[in-house]
DNA sequence: GCAAATTATTTTAAGCTTATAATAAAATCT
DNA sequence: AGATTTTATTATAAGCTTAAAATAATTTGC
């Protein structure tokens, strides 16, 4: 029911496709252009009406999930960023009052991250606004089209992380 | 059909809800999960395979797809980035040989940006290997999987640019 | 208990990215 | 034609990001 023969041009015809895997580019390349356009639209509005980046929100976003801190190689993990970024993330973040650093009481090696109130206080604030410029971003899907995406991209992650980590949890 | 009232918990039940835009949000961040995953591990398999990184390869992708050349905004445009950053990254690919440079003979404001035949051959090689990584990484989705998920983003990209520019072309 | 391996974090160097302002050429509008 | 506006690019400053190497504390395996 694949490998269907389509001539495609009389130059390409003869030589080409050993196997041709330009739909998967396509879609790869869609994906890509969808968070793209997303995500600079949201930085750019974090900016212009809160004067806060991206990745200072997100950080805060993760530490507001997790009321008794975090380390900081549990953020590392759940941003997929690396560790000496976020160093400097924290950094700046102590430096302007949103969170605070302090050491594990049970691993002198590590770190607690947590928010301030307020920063906690001045996230939940953007938080909101937030969550309804996503509603309006994907504002032009129906609720069957999100739930079909939905399912379609957790099988997309999974599909991902198998090649990435050999993984399948 | 929408709009089921769906007790949380004791203490949220009563205040919150004014509407909610949750399951927009667990869009959003799976589409951002999914494209982070999947750019790191190009960039890292780039990196490791080849010594490149990813925004040369995308600029030489845009250059191979233009055997006349580009301008600077041109390639801006397409590639979703300011123009300040095409400035440097062109000056590096400049400098390793990839790419070449000339002022347009049309628009003495404008640089025309081409590949040289070296960064065309190199590419081209780095280009088959990539697109067999993209099939490796969407290889968890059936064809009609892929098939759904390329005509959902489709929605997305519209209804994102949408939102972000009034725009409906 | 002690050496070896692992884990948590920081440092460094290079490159990427953006916004903003500056410069210069071209197009537009009287 | 001359002034104004737009367009193309570069420069600058700040912050983000990574990989790789260094440091320090903990855990593991005798």
């Amino acid at each position: 029911m694949n490998n269907i023969m389509i001539p495609l041009d009389a130059e390409t015809n003869a030589v080409e496709m050993p196997d041709d895997h330009r739909d998967e580019l396509r879609l790869w390349l869609r994906l890509l252009t969808c968070s793209t356009l997303i995500e600079g639209e949201i930085r750019r509005r974090l900016r212009d009406r809160f004067g806060v980046t991206l990745p200072r929100f997100d950080l805060m976003a993760q530490l507001d999930k997790a009321p008794d801190g975090m380390t900081l190689s549990d953020l590392s993990k759940r941003m997929m960023v690396s560790n000496g970024n976020l160093t400097g993330l924290v950094d700046r973040l102590v430096a302007s009052g949103h969170i605070d650093r302090r050491v594990s009481e049970t691993d002198r090696r590590a770190q607690m991250i947590s928010l301030t109130p307020a920063g906690q206080s001045e996230f939940r604030t953007i938080a909101t606004e937030h969550e309804g410029w996503i509603a309006e971003l994907f504002g032009g899907l129906s609720q069957k089209d999100q739930a079909d995406l939905m399912r379609l991209l957790a099988k997309t992650k999974r599909s991902a992380r198998q090649a990435v980590h050999g993984d399948v949890e």
